[in-house]
DNA sequence: TCGGTCACGTA
DNA sequence: CGTACGTGACCGAG
């Protein structure tokens, strides 16, 4: 019988969970039954039945096939329980309830459970039930019937995992935040693989013009350096200038007392010397040559394009991570971000979302109606009587928990106008600072720290209003990461039968790369992908508007501010 | 060699 | 005393 009415017989089907797990051998497991199959197989499967490929997580996922529902067992792991640990091991042990003092290691004599620990050895579950350490890594896949079981094992795990969740108390809807942040791994995979496109010939003309040119070795490079460093030392000789404690002597020296040496503190003081502003330029040049230099380029890029590991969900609020400048390339190099020849980008930005998805998650129905406007704001500031910009700069501080500044009496008045949305805030920030943990509108854990050791009486509270702090921030940004996630991953899916791929990712925006045919095609996809994202985001509860700036460039540097 | 601090880039 | 992250230089403890 063939493959795909085997599964149809063992009852895999639309949604379904399928597990899969990639090796030499590609093994299927699903309603108790387990198949050996090619990775040819695997889009035919998914066209006829359209499961939900369950997976441990990336390095047992399918990347090229473009595969659209799946289930990331360390993904949903993370969400479950907060934090970035996700071997298979500690999610199995976790999730089925052991003891996580217990879990076994590989390569060291396990004397207490030796005679518990034998059974099959080719069943990945001991007669103990934790995961065999031998098979976590790449143990797996040391036999050919064992990538099967090793699937068998993860739809295991994830139907207790979808139990879990269905029982989790949470404003938003816990499954669909697995869906989506399963997919979201996905996406970074294939985020890996693709890379941003990159003009080499450009880059290396900014960071020229910037930095200087490539050192051609070792000495070039350190001539090249003093060289940079004379434009300040012109001013006073053998001040170490990536010492931040003789740069604030020295500007002592020229009557400027700072109490540290940021940009942003000197900034104003700018023109008070040609000292501070040639330390300025200096600073800003220094950024590029050293962590945007020419050396990034050479490391990080490759084949026009500039490739780093992603995080679909790391640190607290579950935002998604790049390294390799992704997500902090300076705007000054922006243009070298260039579409390729026959190609275009379209460019995505998310409008106001952080107070967008307050309105939602609060379930405050007068923020909601402001939030169906297009600037937000506008109605704010009516409500409060105030300049958009004054309840804008209170917003946002009620959000983020800014005391200090001009805010405070607007920030009364957003009490007074939004008190379900300002509750949520002031509840999340009470349960963040007595060391409760909080867990996001769609289900994130987010633990709290200790407070540190050996603190005084301020110390205790400065640590506390720390922790309030975080946990207020984490939920409001974490549930705007799984709102812009839920929106990638559907972008994703549905970009799938055009020449389009997304490339890169940053909290609020999309950038996908598309032939230009498909340009117009795409721009419309994300609009309709976004709505699609906020109704089955926010259910027909409220009524809050998402809006996004959309264009068509062919540089990244195009994007309007 | 390592963690902490400073600094600065992005959102 | 607004949050999150990644990166690099430097410092001081080990």
């Amino acid at each position: 019988m063939p493959l795909v009415d085997e599964l149809a017989a063992a009852g895999v089907g639309p949604g379904r969970l399928l597990g899969v797990a990639i090796a030499d051998e590609v093994g299927l497991a699903a309603g108790g039954q387990r198949w050996n199959a090619s990775v040819d197989d695997l889009a035919g499967v998914d066209a006829a039945l359209h499961p939900r490929w369950t997976w441990w997580g990336r390095s047992t996922a399918v990347v090229g096939l473009r595969l659209s529902a799946c289930w990331d067992v360390a993904a949903v792991h993370r969400l479950l329980v907060g934090g970035v640990a996700d071997e298979p091991a500690l999610v199995w042990a976790t999730t089925f309830g052991l003891a996580l003092d217990g879990l076994p290691a590989d390569g060291q004599l396990d004397f207490v459970n030796a005679g518990t620990a034998d059974g099959d050895e080719d069943d990945p579950v001991r007669p103990d039930g934790y995961v065999r350490p031998d098979w976590v890594g790449d143990g797996w896949h040391r036999d050919v019937d064992r990538p099967a079981r090793w699937a068998e094992v993860a739809v295991r795990c994830a139907e207790r995992q979808r139990a879990q969740l269905d029982a989790l108390d949470a404003g938003g809807d816990p499954v669909l935040t697995a869906w989506s942040e399963s997919a979201a791994e996905l996406l970074c995979a294939e985020l890996e693989v693709e890379g941003l496109p990159i003009d080499v010939d450009v880059a290396d003309e900014l960071i020229t013009a910037i930095a200087g040119p490539r050192p051609r070795d070792e000495a070039d490079a350190t001539r090249l350096r003093a060289e940079r460093d004379r434009r300040v030392t012109q001013w006073a000789r053998d001040v170490d200038l990536r010492n931040p404690g003789e740069v604030r002597e020295l500007l002592a020296r020229i009557g400027v007392d700072v109490p540290d040496t940021r940009s942003w503190r000197l900034e104003p003081l700018r023109d008070s010397h040609p000292l501070v502003a040639a330390l300025l330029d200096w600073r800003k040049a220094e950024r590029v040559a050293t962590t945007y230099g020419h050396s990034w380029l050479a490391a990080h890029v490759r084949d026009g394009r500039l490739r780093g590991r992603w995080s679909g969900s790391d640190g607290a609020a579950g935002r998604m991570t790049a390294q390799a400048g992704l997500h902090n390339l300076p705007a000054e190099l922006r243009p070298a971000v260039v579409a390729e020849p026959g190609h275009a980008f379209v460019r995505a930005d998310l409008g106001q979302i952080e107070p967008r998805v307050l309105a939602v998650v609060s379930g405050d129905a007068e923020l909601a109606r402001a939030g169906a406007a297009d600037d937000l704001y506008a109605p704010v500031a009516q409500r409060l009587g105030v300049e958009r910009s004054v309840a804008k700069v209170a917003v946002l501080a009620a959000m983020y928990g800014q005391t200090s500044g001009t805010a405070g009496e607007a920030l009364r008045g957003l009490h007074r106008g939004y008190p379900v949305a300002m509750r949520y805030l002031d509840d999340a920030y009470e349960r963040g600072r007595a060391g409760r943990d909080v867990r996001t509108h769609g289900g994130r854990l987010v633990r709290m720290p200790a407070l540190g050791t050996g603190l005084d009486e301020s110390g205790v509270r400065a640590a506390q209003g720390g922790r309030g702090r975080y946990a207020r921030n984490a939920l409001v940004q974490g549930a705007a990461a799984e709102f812009f996630k839920m929106w990638a991953v559907t972008v994703r899916a549905r970009l799938a039968p055009l020449d389009a791929r997304i490339v890169l990712c940053l909290h609020d925006e999309l950038l996908v790369h598309v032939a230009t045919a498909d340009a117009d095609e795409a721009a419309a996809l994300l609009r309709s992908c976004l709505d699609e994202t906020a109704q089955r985001w926010q259910r027909e509860r409220t009524a809050v508007r998402f809006v996004a700036d959309i264009s068509t460039i062919q540089r990244w540097s195009q994007a309007k501010a």
